[in-house]
DNA sequence: CGACACATGTAACACGTTACATGATTTG
DNA sequence: CAAATCATGTAACGTGTTACATGTGTCG
């Protein structure tokens, strides 16, 4: 639902036509999530299928042919209930890496511990790397703020690698002795 | 990609049928993911398809028909890559509560706040919530392995909702310096 | 002129998800 | 016996994603 709440809320600001519509979300994702321009146009018409938005075609100046796409009263009605949804409501989404470790530990801990070794060395590698991306992000707002939550998520992705290693050490520890 | 990549991960421990694996996939994420039957089998369709898996039909003693699948060795191999892969290599998932507040701060500094107020009430809640489940469910580790990383990735979105806010703050009050 | 950005779209496919239908077996 | 669990599957739909086709305008 991300690319149709995305642009929904966009449209929100004022109707735009598709091509502006994905550089809007892209400068607006700090250039971190692109968008294939098709992607914008399929889901256009989904949305306009769904009576959210209305497409309306604007002949320019120089006689060429845009369509301009406006939220309606309906779309307004469904951004405004994503803008209070909440987590809790509905089951985490699967991530890949929990999923990962999950599936490691019931291969057996030997397994699991290498699986989060090398994928903790990844996130360090990650990490360094977008924080170097952050210090040159500075004066992009929307650059900065995600950039601070890929840093922060890989942050606490790596405790929480350490600590499924701890539990699967105490494990070892407390079965052999 | 995760049902599919779960499903091929059980199967590497030894071949099953697919209500079982379903059951699997619940206990191995302690619950927390859970799975309509049906996209079991649907996935598993398409495994085959793909020749990552073998059906075969397993009379047993009682007459009854049961499918079994088995992983292939292209299954075993595309399930090596899987556990190698990092994340890294391709743009980071697009998430919900990111997206929120990045298309928030788009819509400008004071919707930005009242959502960020919003969603970390929330986030706090949930949190509290979880902490909760944590203590009850420290029998089983792969629950409590889920609910550690639901629980760090919940503190790492609370305070990346604080960095948010102090980066609006800051702007806002030197704009009006 | 050629490359590049702007601009629009379609066809095809992938995966996820649910609702529904069907039947056997087990258990209170 | 009735309800729950085990077990298998299909049809339909939703979103995400890409590859491709097409054309205009602009700038070096």
């Amino acid at each position: 639902m991300s690319v149709r709440a995305g642009l929904l809320a966009l449209l929100d600001a004022g109707p735009s036509h598709g091509y502006q519509l994905k550089s809007e979300f892209e400068a607006v994702t700090g250039g971190v999530w692109v968008l294939n321009v098709g992607q914008v146009y399929t889901t256009l018409d989904r949305l306009c299928r769904d009576g959210l938005v209305d497409v309306e075609i604007h002949t320019d100046e120089s006689g060429v042919d845009q369509k301009r796409y406006a939220i309606t009263a309906a779309g307004r009605e469904e951004l405004g209930t994503w803008w209070d949804a909440t987590p809790g409501d509905e089951p985490p989404p699967r991530d890949e890496l929990q999923l990962k470790v999950l599936m490691a530990i019931s291969r057996g801990p030997g397994h699991a511990l290498g699986v989060i070794t090398r994928q903790r060395s990844a996130l360090t590698a990650l990490l360094q790397q977008r924080r170097r991306d952050a210090r040159s992000a500075s004066g992009d707002l929307a650059a900065a703020v995600i950039l601070d939550a890929l840093i922060t998520r890989a942050e606490a992705d790596l405790r929480w690698l350490d600590l499924c290693e701890a539990r699967l050490v105490r494990l070892a520890e407390s079965s052999t002795r």
